[in-house]
DNA sequence: TAACAATTGTCGTGTCCGCGACATTCGAAA
DNA sequence: TTTCGAATGTCGCGGACACGACAATTGTTA
């Protein structure tokens, strides 16, 4: 359990990667790092205060329903923003964010945000920038839910996943964010056996084989030719 | 075809009436009026060059797949804005706009949009709460895709269609947006017979009446009822 | 008005999915 | 190691949807 090194994890974000030193450097003294342990960190109708960034851990985005339904919106990786949209415009949060396990983020409150702009409109202009790149992800996803069968979305979310959050090994990529296939299904949208008989498949074809809180890919092209194919009944 | 009453239009956006009248006075001059008919305003490709809003006629907000699917993203009516994302970071597109008949859009171009802001971060800011709200909205449309069996994704859309577009009339409102059950099909995610299968469900219960065009809603409240119920076998 | 194109209504078939049920396997804690 | 709860594998049934096909209707254009 050595020391954080900040620094280090905020850097693997390629747009904090981008910023300015001196922007990035006043951020770094400017926030401060908060402990939670399977905690909600703030609810959707919470009033915002400040952004977040991951340090260790994971975290979870989802929203909850009127009826309990949760729909998860992404699933952050050490070094990934949230929080912003709220942080930028005073309104409540887009969703709720919640900690998983034993977890450690960056806190900029909305008062150090503010003097971490210092009235600069280039400053500024860095956060929004980020709020662009959400923004993009988020009509990706629109885009992705209509139309595709469910194989199409577990195969595009694979995809994301292995590039987010995956660990190369000598056989593929391994994904293992201690993820039931329960989850999976509520992040593509069907039921639990659905999930398991789509996993299962991919193992038969070879492109993945499945753990207990694990998967790993073989085969990335494979995936991704997937969705370039428009056949339903193919797989 | 009398001559366009832009600030009239544009004021019916809620967040353009919201603005301080310097900024709001200052943008109407700085744009200019363009025309398009059944054309494509720009692609998701294309580099940005500022943001528009729609004076008359009806835009589609729409992606298209590698396969050439199409997802409806949104409807523009009169008095939206779109480009935004594009136009605040200067990166392509987050989606296609396609004007659909005769239609007029108020064009605020790159080099317009950076003189109205001007370096002033509250100008600035004002634009920033557009995008946050757009953001929000995806995040929405996340959300309500996911889980959820089409007749409700379809009494969401047409809430908000009421809502956005519709036009009270004696037993209801009106929404007349030249759309296709085809169309509809796309946006819920569905085939077309389904759609068509779903709309006759709702006009059997006298929650609506479809015509050629257009769909009349008759008790807005049994259309919110069927998004509170979890009931799938309901309808 | 007439002809044609586009949209809508309706079947039937095959497939996939939701869901309940239950056995099995895994992992954490005692 | 043992024990127990949680996660996973698997089956079957019923229902909803995709898709092709085609008739009926409406709009549009000549």
């Amino acid at each position: 359990m050595g020391k954080l090194d900040v620094e280090g994890v905020l850097a693997k974000n390629s747009w904090f990667a981008s910023l300015p030193a001196e922007l990035s450097e006043s951020i770094l003294h400017a926030g401060r790092i908060r402990h939670f342990e399977s905690a909600l960190i703030y609810a959707a109708d919470d009033t915002a205060d400040g952004l977040f960034a991951l340090l260790s851990g994971q975290i979870r985005l989802m929203r909850t329903s009127a009826t309990g339904q949760l729909s998860f919106l992404a699933i952050a990786s050490p070094g990934a923003w949230f929080g912003l949209s709220g942080a930028l415009d005073g309104r409540p949060h887009a969703y709720d964010a919640i900690a998983i396990g034993q977890t450690a983020v960056f806190h900029l409150s909305q008062e150090k945000l503010t003097q971490v702009i210092g009235g600069d409109i280039d400053h500024y202009a860095a956060f929004v920038r980020l709020l662009c790149h959400h923004y993009r992800v988020a009509v990706e996803y629109v885009a992705a839910l209509r139309t595709h069968p469910p194989i199409e979305v577990l195969a595009h979310e694979l995809i994301r996943m292995a590039g987010r959050h995956g660990q190369p090994i000598e056989d593929g990529v391994r994904i293992d964010l201690r993820l039931s296939q329960e989850d999976w299904a509520a992040m593509v949208g069907v039921g639990r056996q659905t999930i398991n008989r789509l996993l299962k498949k991919l193992e038969e074809k070879g492109i993945a084989s499945v753990n207990y809180a694990s998967i790993t890919i073989h085969r990335m092209d494979a995936l991704e030719s997937l969705l370039a194919n428009k056949s339903v009944h193919g797989i």
